[in-house]
DNA sequence: ATTACTATTCTACGAGTAT
DNA sequence: TATACTCGTAGAATAGTAA
């Protein structure tokens, strides 16, 4: 599980770091919301639920004890049906999900990155202390950079999602020259980390690098406390 | 099987048989939906792809296999990595499953309710006839009843909707009384039966029934071509 | 390096049934 | 009626490798 999911802390529970909890279950917690067992008691036999995950009574009626075993699900077990509804650790899982789903379809228009510190070799501090960059970015962006860059190597599957960023319009920071050398143009996306204010930078044309550079108005690195291999979350804004 | 059949028009729904997708496909599908696999290509080998959905690299590689199977994740194996792009039927199924957590977290306000068409005794037309229901409905409701109610009988798990119903807010109808008899009050939602408005209506007090009726400003069974034991879907408003 | 086959392990399903 | 136990087994997951 690479992926850190969202979690609110509003309650604080006694529960263990909450282990996996496998897609069945997650079906099945699914499918007693869908009844309504978030806001109300909802009252279903094993046999009901067995058709509702299509599988057997036996197997539906070891589900639900699984789920109430991990603290998922509450039950009652009346002398007709038992009655079941979702505890606030089981409204997690499904909030979770359904922020899984959110972005996928995200009206929001935010790309999630996460991935670790890397040092580079302080070529960043020489680029955003160049003028043609700076005046730029104030310009473009609305901050004067730190000079200096925070690289961010996205972890493994990540990457992919990159092209997702190169797919949308970026603020074209221009190439420049000065009496010594050019330099190229980059792409960049107002973003925040940790929820500050700051830039994801690309440089133009690059195509298979899994690093991505982070521009800011202060210096992240000490503001956020960021070491080397810290993990990072980066949002990026992305608009049409 | 595998004839991958362009679908442009949104509203002409997959005809497609489309055998379960089961719990475990639906979280494998959802992890590349994440890293961008709906709008573009994912590059994902099957180790990275096993610790995404926590298990090993063979059990990737087979699931992979089965999504291509099924025709909900298109595949280009390159000499690296194996590139991945959700197909439109793979799409269908996010959807659904968004879909699912959108009712569960009440974004729509609406109670989906799905059962089928049951005969009653035909009181329904001897109530629906009577003066003091008929003017309420008009005055509180915006229509004219058609002397007669649509029995729905839930099936099953349905039924407990019926709770997520009572706990909101419903157009009171009084109790009244003629000369003959004393009439019950009872508690009305707006709601849509195949598109067309209507009311779903259930009497005050009644705790233990799995039928709900529905009256609307025509005669439903008629216009809808209704017989007992058809199934209906009824779209019940609820506000706060 | 990949993917994915075959063989093996073992989990988890469901039949039968106790409660 | 229910739920849920034991237990034999099908099929899923993994190990070991081939390609």
């Amino acid at each position: 599980m690479a992926t850190t999911q969202e979690m609110p802390s509003e309650t604080l529970r006694a529960s263990r770091p909450s282990d996996p909890v496998s897609p069945l279950e997650k079906e099945a917690l699914k499918q007693i919301a869908l009844l309504g067992g978030i806001m109300e008691q909802v009252e279903l036999n094993s046999s009901e639920f067995a058709s509702l995950l299509a599988t057997s009574q036996q197997t539906a009626s070891r589900r639900i004890l699984e789920l109430v075993e991990e603290g998922l699900v509450e039950r009652d077990l009346g002398v007709r049906k038992q009655r079941l509804k979702i505890t606030p650790q089981g409204l997690e899982v499904l909030k979770a999900e359904h922020a899984a789903y959110q972005r996928i379809f995200e009206l929001s228009e935010t790309v999630h990155l996460t991935g670790r510190v890397r040092s580079g070799v302080g070529e960043g501090q020489y680029y955003m202390s160049q003028d043609g960059y700076v005046r730029q970015f104030r310009a473009k962006m609305g901050f004067t950079p730190y000079p200096g860059t925070l690289n961010v190597e996205l972890s493994g599957p990540e990457v992919n999602k990159l092209r997702l960023l190169k797919a949308r319009p970026a603020v074209v920071i221009e190439r420049f020259q000065t009496e010594e050398r050019t330099f190229g143009g980059v792409h960049a996306w107002p973003a925040r980390i940790s929820g500050r204010a700051c830039a994801a930078i690309l440089p133009n044309r690059t195509h298979y690098t899994r690093v991505i550079e982070v521009i800011a108005p202060e210096h992240l690195r000490s503001s956020l406390s960021l070491k080397d291999d810290d993990p990072v979350e980066l949002e990026v804004e992305v608009r049409d």
